[in-house]
RNA sequence: UGAUCCAUGGUGUAAUUGGCAACACAUCGGUUUUUGGUACCGACAUUCUAGGUUCGAGUCCUAGUGGAUCAACCA
């Protein structure tokens, strides 16, 4: 009777369980993340993250870490650092420590030098543009470099030189020999080795020629027995020269597997776009709650799980795509409404007072979560005079306005029942107080008062009620897709609304002792999160509760 | 005027590999509710086009069409 559940696989899983079934590399599944330490890690990192270490985890295999450092001049371990605390908040561990490229240098070397040795790579003195001159275009085919010939051991002495700092930046290259007339351009001819007197964030000086990425990262892969790599789709073109390598150098034949990456709308991904809103300001820094990255989406209040989970929904294929941030939105609210303590906060406070309750302040119990009953409850203090939200009281409202206007009676969230008696205005006719009488037989859990109320209001205690500060944190973009317009700058769909600061926000007290992972839901209103950057009560907000009032409104 | 990859609702992924197009998000409508939240119910597709093979095609073949990617001493 076991009945086989059929589980649909993506097309990298059906390679996997191929490979398993066909005892490729004696079942094992190996997989890499190897991020550049140049720039924080952003929501099109978290999908190739959750992608390599998921099905490693599935498959019962192991995911390195590897530090894709070899480009001295703009990484920094700065960096370094934070990518490794990302991924751990993401709840993944790689295998062992994690790995840095430039700790391969020496091998990367001997490599190169075995190119060179076996008449596959030569010493080239032309400029950059001279090569890119004769490289030809996608149409046309290229041009052999003059040098192309040159005596192997003609080669072998210049490259020694290039690496004994013999020569200035820029005045030669080691070039694979490969096919100048390939219809793929990475294989007419590419560079490999560079040189660059820089200092390097972990090998200092030693080294003043630095492999290039198609000469680093399949190299690390097969050093790592790396059995799947994968990477999103624009490597697709690489991979030829990928498996060039292999096979000319003879090393571990690790497989490259190019899957699309994930784009969100109202989201980008691009790290040098990310680094300018920085620079120049358009946001605090990689961490801003508004941000895409990992770090913006945690001080905002975006759980791990949620993000996991937004992944795996995404899926896996080979198209191109566009994921609307509502699903990572519905992601983030599915997580939260299980966990989130429930409180009370008045975000636009008018004062209303119970002209027939005399009995002081009193403490009402409330439920810290209606879904989850091991959550307990806290005491919450009552007097007759309390404040409201401003909106949830018209003069003259509409048919279906279930919420407070004069006579109206509605429910005050774990408390009383009350109607409406009377109202201030000032001058220009706007409401500066409220009066009403309650029910004192409508406790909340105890009402016997037979009274119906149609609506149900939070509120908090006038006197014992906290101040605190409000991000209403919005979109960072006005345009879904702000990277697509090729004639416009991105902040040109900054959204000037993306923080709004509420300074005039009362909470109750609870509030004052909330800790940094506390996730909050501001009944009625969203979900919040204490800044971890902030001295004082100022609140993230995570993301709205869906509302269908505003809607219909 | 090259090469490579891709094409299923508004969005994203499925379809046990040739057998009733499914799930989620979004949208719209409804039920429940001391959060206009949650939960629950319902509605929402001629599978890019045209041919072909087949009893049968989203799936295979042919030709189109559309989109993406590729010419850094970046990764």
């Amino acid at each position: 009777m076991t009945e086989e559940k059929y589980k649909a696989l993506n097309f990298i899983e059906q390679i996997l369980e191929e490979d398993l079934e066909s005892g490729k590399h004696q079942g094992r599944v190996h997989t890499r993340f190897p991020p550049e330490p140049n720039g924080y890690l952003h929501i099109g990192h978290t999908k190739a993250i959750c992608v390599n270490f998921e099905l490693a985890k599935k498959y019962g295999g192991k995911t390195n870490l590897r530090f894709d450092d070899t480009n001295p001049t703009t990484e920094d371990t700065e960096y370094v650092e934070a990518i490794k605390r990302d991924i751990e908040w993401l709840g993944f561990e790689w295998n062992d420590e994690p790995y840095f490229a430039s700790d391969y240098f020496p091998q990367l070397y001997k490599f190169a030098v075995k190119l060179i040795e076996d008449g596959n790579a030569y010493v080239d003195p032309s400029s950059a543009e001279e090569i890119a001159a004769l490289k030809g275009t996608p149409t046309e085919p290229g041009k052999n470099s003059p040098y192309r010939d040159r005596p192997i051991a003609e080669n072998l002495q210049l490259f020694a030189e290039m690496k004994e700092g013999k020569h200035a930046d820029g005045a030669m290259v080691l070039r694979a020999k490969v096919d100048m007339t390939s219809p793929n351009m990475h294989m007419r001819d590419p560079v490999i080795y560079r040189i660059k007197h820089a200092h390097h964030h972990r090998t200092g000086d030693t080294w003043c020629i630095y492999p290039m990425y198609d000469f680093a990262h399949g190299q690390s892969d097969s050093i790592e027995e790396i059995t799947h790599s994968l990477c999103s789709l624009e490597f697709i073109h690489h991979r030829a020269l990928y498996n060039w390598f292999i096979e000319k150098l003879g090393i571990f034949p690790s497989r490259q597997i190019e899957f699309a990456r994930m784009n969100v709308s109202y989201m980008i991904t691009s790290k040098r776009k990310l680094l300018k809103l920085v620079n120049d300001g358009f946001v605090t820094g990689w961490d801003d709650p508004r941000m895409p990255t990992v770090s913006g989406m945690r001080r905002k209040g975006y759980p791990a799980s949620a993000i996991r989970t937004f992944c795996d929904k995404v899926g896996v294929a080979k198209r191109d795509n566009l994921i609307e941030v509502e699903l990572l939105e519905s992601c983030v609210r599915e997580d939260l409404n299980a966990i989130s303590t429930r409180v009370m906060v008045v975000t636009d406070p008018i004062k209303l007072t119970i002209t027939n309750f005399d009995q002081g302040t009193i403490l009402l119990p409330a439920d810290n979560n209606p879904e989850d009953e091991a959550a307990g409850k806290r005491e919450v203090p009552f007097s007759s005079e309390i404040f409201i939200e401003r909106d949830d009281f018209m003069i003259d409202p509409p048919k279906k306005y279930f919420r407070l206007g004069p006579d109206r009676t509605v429910r005050l969230k774990n408390a009383f029942i009350i109607t409406c008696t009377d109202y201030q205005t000032d001058a220009d006719g706007n409401v500066t107080e409220i009066m009403a009488t309650y029910y004192p037989d409508s406790k909340s859990g105890s009402d016997t008062s037979g009274v119906k109320a149609k609506g149900t209001l939070h509120w908090v205690d006038a006197k014992e009620s906290l101040p605190i500060a409000i991000h209403e944190i919005g979109r960072l973009f006005t345009d879904p897709t702000p990277a697509s317009h090729e004639d416009k700058e991105i902040t040109e769909f900054f959204n000037d609304e993306s923080l709004i600061i509420n300074d005039n926000a009362r909470a109750e007290p609870y509030l004052a002792s909330v800790k940094y992972d506390e996730h909050l839901q501001f009944m009625r209103k969203g979900y919040y999160i204490l800044d971890e950057n902030a001295d004082g009560l100022v609140f993230n907000k995570t993301v709205n509760l869906k509302d269908s009032w505003a809607k219909k409104k």
